[in-house]
DNA sequence: AGTTCTATTGTAATCGATTACATTTTGAAT
DNA sequence: ATTCAAAATGTAATCGATTACAATAGAACT
């Protein structure tokens, strides 16, 4: 493999020059400019970068992590945390924690042995303090999830609100006995969108049957189980509102199956509006998160820790969007 | 930070032990290996990877660049990738080329920078010579694609005789008036699909119209608009092949656009079996290829590579299976 | 030509860990 | 106690690029 040296000793200069032109820092003269990029040439030179960020003591890369890459919210955010991060030359890589706390913690160590300069997570599984220690020593922030209290710069939309909105929505078309599949109760978000669907059917005097709040965790079968379960009450939800697209998904599924229709039997509402939304039949109610926006500000946000700025703002909170389609009944089809 | 000078310092021991300590190479006694832990912890010590892999010329880290990250069909191969690295000691990274051939050889100099120890690739967009040329240098595996005629170690399915196979199941169906939303021509899979798909027609004796080959993308939307095409013909398609599970969904919905009925009006295969094949209504009939197996072998084809060991077989080729669902009118819903 | 200042280039230390080779320690056998 | 081999540990070079600092070349001026 050809060094830095050997392209050095052809150009008949010295590595100090080479490095200048490779890295393009420094006074090098148009002359000898060209003598080190042809020597480059001939030798076919690649440059081994681990010698350049082990002297800089930075890869020039972040890390995302993200706990479902198979979900296109998530890829859609992706977008966003890419498009900002190219602009300003660096690299980004990706990591599927499949919503595991441990693989998430493992993602995470890539920042303490140097593998990366900064993480975006895009779920907050693993022991909070774990994060919140390693964001004192490390640039990290938060999308989309979100730790109480915390000071580690935040992106996301206000889950509580959109959740009384979207449960709002089911109440204003007429429903009261509308149930939830709720995300798990050990995470934020699920914790969050529970209180956002609370606060509505209490501010609308809606009893809250606790047998209608089934504890789901994001996945389509969960989505599936959960309305089974309601499908067997006595008397079953008119409406149910699903703290993400996957489970609404598998709770349509699972009332098809019963030879029911949605939304003139029972109104299913989501939350993330994923690719599929808009697809399956009947599309699917659900709130619209910013999500390239969440992805650029995001990393904007870290660009601003890793050049070790201080931060005017820690916690963004975005705009949400009700999608009214199909599944409750508010459109025709 | 703590470097691993100043844990042999306290623990009163030369680096060289403290690092036969963090990499369990050579042998220390008991005693020291306290002593040298001890410190570590004492210090906090996070070591330094770029140091470790600067001198060993090594990363441990091997990449997967795939076309789409939010299809599940490559989520679920990379799960066969990961599970064979993590046991390895190799960790995944992904890198998200959308498609784009450029991207992706973007994503391949990270081999040439010496950011990453092998690459396997689910997609084969770019130049195919750059592709040859660096797997000549480095270690590189195809999966579910391939290059023609090339020796760069491949893992994939007969593609040609599985589209045979799906568009052979049509046809005894009843159908001869089959239209195929195809892949891009410029790509071997949408290719070899299509040359599936004109075998199959050919044996039976069913005319191949050139008005029912219809390019696309793989995309939702590429699926959606060739069934516009195809339904605003005078003689529509009784049936339709579609090269993957995204464009068959897309067609379907445009199916429905016009109030006509899938099966009962057209018949619609797929093929991956992506998760949503099961989930939509109707169910998606489509190929399903081994998506596990394919990444764990490409993985264990690319550890070879990696320890520089001769390759007993260079390309595999795994069975697939049909599945029959009710998209097609086979079995009943 | 000599002086001064600046622009360019070179020398060598450096980043943090690993490891070839040298040295010391240990323990068993005599 | 002595010897010797094996085991443990230490010393210092090394990986490949970057960069602080030193040295030199070049330009501009008198």
């Amino acid at each position: 493999m050809i060094k830095l040296k050997e392209v050095a000793e052809l150009a008949s200069v010295s590595t100090a020059t080479v490095s200048r032109v490779l890295s393009n820092t420094g006074k090098v003269t148009k002359k000898t400019r060209q003598k080190v990029l042809a020597a480059m040439e001939e030798l076919n030179y690649q440059p081994n970068f681990l010698g350049r960020q082990l002297r800089r003591m930075e890869t020039k890369t972040i890390l995302v992590v993200v706990p479902d890459i198979a979900n296109t919210f998530f890829s859609k955010v992706l977008r966003g945390i890419e498009s900002v991060a190219i602009k300003n030359g660096y690299q980004v890589l990706m990591g599927d924690s499949q919503n595991n706390g441990q693989s998430e913690s493992q993602y995470l160590n890539h920042l303490r042995y140097k593998q990366v300069d900064g993480v975006i997570l895009l779920t907050a599984r693993t022991d909070p303090r774990l994060i919140e220690d390693l964001s004192d020593d490390y640039p990290v922030v938060l999308a989309c999830e979100y730790l109480e209290g915390s000071r580690i710069p935040t992106v996301s939309i206000d889950n509580i609100s959109s959740a009384r909105k979207i449960t709002d929505h089911l109440i204003k078309l007429g429903h009261r006995r509308i149930a939830h599949i709720s995300g798990p109760m050990n995470i934020i978000l699920g914790r969050d969108r529970l209180k956002g669907y609370e606060q509505a059917m209490t501010q609308n005097s809606c009893e809250i049957d606790q047998v209608l709040v089934q504890e789901g965790d994001f996945s389509y079968e969960s989505g599936y189980k959960s309305m089974e379960k309601y499908l067997a009450l006595q008397n079953p939800p008119t409406a149910v509102f699903a703290a993400n697209d996957e489970m609404a998904i598998g709770a349509i599924k699972a009332i098809k199956k019963h030879h029911l229709s949605v939304p003139n039997d029972i109104a299913i509402a989501g939350f993330d509006d994923i690719d599929m939304a808009s697809i399956l039949e009947p599309e699917l109610t659900t709130v619209a998160q910013p999500t390239f926006e969440i992805g650029s500000t995001a990393m904007e946000l870290l660009l601003c820790l890793m050049k070790k700025e201080q931060l005017t703002k820690k916690q963004y909170v975005l705009e949400d969007q009700l999608m009214v389609r199909h599944s409750c009944g508010a459109n025709k089809m």
